[in-house]
DNA sequence: ACAGTATTTATCCAACGGGTTAATTTCTCC
DNA sequence: GGAGAAATTAACCCGTTGGATAAATACTGT
């Protein structure tokens, strides 16, 4: 229940929305809203930890952008740690929200893999902050995600999913082999994951701009490809047909 | 040229290595050895930045495990930064050191492939540092990498091999599909980046330990598997003959 | 309208952390 | 054997930062 239609008050000063309203309580100050507040600061917190990791990141940052008081944060959340845990267990949360209202059941095997890296690919591409996070996570050795009851109750869906997919894709004879999808999740997320998270260095060792709009669509097609072209054992037509769209731009990397 | 021969001094005390020398020259507080404490200093910035980041590093904690005074990280290398971006250049001169040493050009295509995705494998198994340093200088999106000319020069020579394995491999049938070099160096990258990068919170998430022997294996197989199966089109017999030792162990995740 | 509570602001502070200054010691070359 | 340079230590500086304390203000139920 979020108390949205409350009047947002930014650091003290109310704005004077309706000016008659705002006279009316003269000496307004500012206004309660304390799940607008929790919201705000854990959306700052989100950008912050993401932004600078959770040693960089600054705690009066925090609170600037959430156009709120330092304190605020201890109040309604509690010290930088449990700030970051909050934010890093609301980014499992959503995620796994968006996995389950993606179901892949009715469609035909080649066709839910290739939904399934999509979701994924654009997924990170619109929620970078999910990808830094979590490698903030993992620097720190998962020392959060540990005393987390709340993440380990929270199973991706996709593991089964993916199994249940890959076993009607042998039984069609559309796939050639059974792979673990424990494996097969973890590749597709890693094929994913590692272009954008590492896109800067990447970008800087290659000396191309791996973010722009064709780099991205060539880098999904090629991971379609990929991967279908293993299971199905088809790599020639699957390559050619998902990049098909494209009447093959001349390389950019130039050789000796 | 190391000054390696010298003896080693430690927090300004000498080990009195002969004791007959040490009483030579009775009042003998440190020695000498410019080179060698540069080297400890990269050492220690090199552990103390792939364990922490850039902003959860500290200075004082380098130079103690430098077994040097403070001062000394700015007297042979720098700043704060400037010796992060030492340690990134020293790990990049490193990884491409080795990849030059792997030539690949005598072997058949799919023995090639093969092999370079079990030497990245083993390369960040063995250098663990390298992939949070990457992570690290990401975060900051590669501000100091832009900086270095030394690492802009640096080419992966895998790029231009991978270019001619997979032209070998199209020509004598091997492979089915001729695809980008830079697409496929970035897939086998990730593969093997995001699985021990990730380790920890992927870990948590599936309540396993990846980082166990059979997992490494069994991951090991996975991407060899799925990278060949996509080029030559002969998904089932490369999956079975590449995890082949293993007479098939019961799978530890249970579904429904 | 008023008492009590929930929310928010205003200040403060002790520890930390990067970086610097100045003195000390070892080495080298004549 | 000693002067000058190179390497190293010791001590300090000061802005930052996470966190805490206390006072003020808005809301709620009665």
């Amino acid at each position: 229940m979020r108390g949205a239609a409350r009047m947002i008050v930014l650091s003290g000063r109310a704005i004077s929305a309706g000016t008659g309203l705002a006279k009316a309580k003269r000496n307004l100050k500012w206004q309660r809203d304390p799940e607008g507040m929790r919201l705000r600061i854990l959306e700052a917190a989100k950008q912050e930890f993401s932004a600078h990791g959770l040693a960089g990141a600054r705690v009066d940052r925090i609170a600037a952008k959430a156009g709120a008081n330092k304190r605020m944060l201890y109040y309604h959340v509690g010290k930088k740690d449990d700030l970051y845990l909050a934010v890093l267990e609301g980014a499992y949360e959503k995620i796994r929200g968006e996995e389950r209202g993606l179901d892949l059941e009715h469609l035909d095997p080649p066709e839910a893999i290739k939904r399934l890296i999509e979701f994924t690919w654009n997924y990170f591409l619109r929620n970078p902050e999910f990808l830094s996070l979590l490698q903030t996570e993992n620097l720190v050795r998962a020392k959060h995600l540990k005393r987390s009851n709340k993440v380990k109750s929270m199973h991706s869906p996709f593991v089964e999913m993916i199994r249940t997919v890959v076993r009607r894709g042998v039984e069609s004879g559309d796939f050639q082999v059974a792979v673990d999808p424990v494996q097969l999740y973890i590749s597709i997320a890693a094929l994913c994951f590692f272009y954008l998270s590492n896109c800067a260095t990447l970008s800087v060792v290659f000396g191309r701009d791996l973010l722009a709009k064709d780099a991205k669509d060539e880098r999904l097609a090629h991971m379609v490809g990929l991967v279908l072209a293993a299971l199905t054992g088809r790599s020639a037509e699957l390559f050619e047909i998902v990049k098909a769209p494209k009447p093959r731009a001349a390389q950019p990397v130039k050789m000796s």
